[in-house]
DNA sequence: CAACCTGTTCGCCA
DNA sequence: ATGGCGAACAGGTT
């Protein structure tokens, strides 16, 4: 489910437990979602310790424990995060509880495509480290996504932007929205695009993972009501700009929607 | 009942 | 050797 602002909303969910130690860990081990992680030492380090706070990049969220405990957790396709009360019963999709005094830290995930990750030590370790700048930091200029696209030529533009070294955060309705506002078709295959529509990638790009944040990554609010994912999904869906019909199809092993009028098939 | 899914990784093939 | 594509993962929802 999770993309770069919904996974900014879930990771605030386990604010509530900041500045309280963790009193138990409780943990469905043997499930892929540990995958390449010792899970003894998770245990061990964070029974005991606080949370201290958690950030997000792009689709993935680290947790910041006393102790030296780093926690990560990418939330996959079904992943979630919930606040439970002390003495809750955990589910058998509940992977990860931590139970603090006041309630319990959840992670749910029914389809286990998520992964938790786990690191003990004074600074953050390195698979945290090693991504890639934010979208909208200053660091994502117009020459690096000239750059990115380069090594991609012959790609559609819609597998581009769903690569995770190049557009940190943005999965598939993000993706479509991005494209739908830049007015490119998503099956343009990248060495053919125009520097203008570089420029215009660019800007929008910045603009959708922007305002996504603002409104679905601040409080869960809806984002802009003429923005295409709140149409995209059912077939028979209409164009928000100009009321065309919208087209559908797998572009790059996905579902895409796009305008077949602001939207025209590349060259 | 069958098809479909807001994600990632792997192995095959060109 | 790259790079792109489909399949696989697993369970819930339509």
């Amino acid at each position: 489910m999770p993309e770069l602002a919904e996974v900014e909303y879930i990771r605030k969910q386990w604010d509530a437990g900041i500045g309280q130690p963790i009193r138990t860990v409780e943990v469905r081990a043997g499930k892929r979602i540990f995958r390449g992680t010792d899970v003894e030492a998770l245990v061990e380090t964070l029974t005991g310790a606080k949370l201290l706070g958690s950030e997000t990049r792009g689709k993935q969220m680290l947790f910041r424990f006393s102790r030296g405990g780093w926690l990560g957790i990418h939330l996959g396709m079904s992943g979630h995060l919930r606040v439970e009360a002390a003495d809750f019963a955990a589910g058998k999709h509940d992977h990860l509880v931590l139970r603090q005094k006041q309630q319990a830290l959840v992670f749910e995930d029914p389809r286990m495509f998520g992964r938790v990750r786990f690191h003990a030590g004074k600074d953050a370790p390195e698979w945290w480290t090693s991504l890639p700048p934010a979208l909208i930091s200053p660091e994502f200029t117009v020459a690096k996504l000239r750059e990115n696209l380069a090594r991609r030529l012959r790609s559609p533009l819609k597998a581009v932007l769903l690569d995770q070294a190049l557009f940190p955060g943005v999965g598939n309705w993000m993706a479509d929205e991005i494209l739908w506002q830049a007015r490119i078709h998503p099956a343009t295959p990248t060495g053919t695009l125009a520097a203008k529509h570089t420029q215009t990638l660019w800007k929008n790009t910045r603009m959708v993972c922007r305002v996504a944040l603002e409104t679905i990554g601040r409080d869960g609010n809806d984002p802009p009501a003429r923005w295409l994912l709140h149409v995209r999904w059912k077939p028979g869906g209409h164009c928000p700009r100009d009321g065309a019909l919208l087209d559908r199809g797998v572009i790059a092993g996905r579902t895409t929607a796009w305008c077949p009028v602001c939207q025209p098939e590349p060259a």
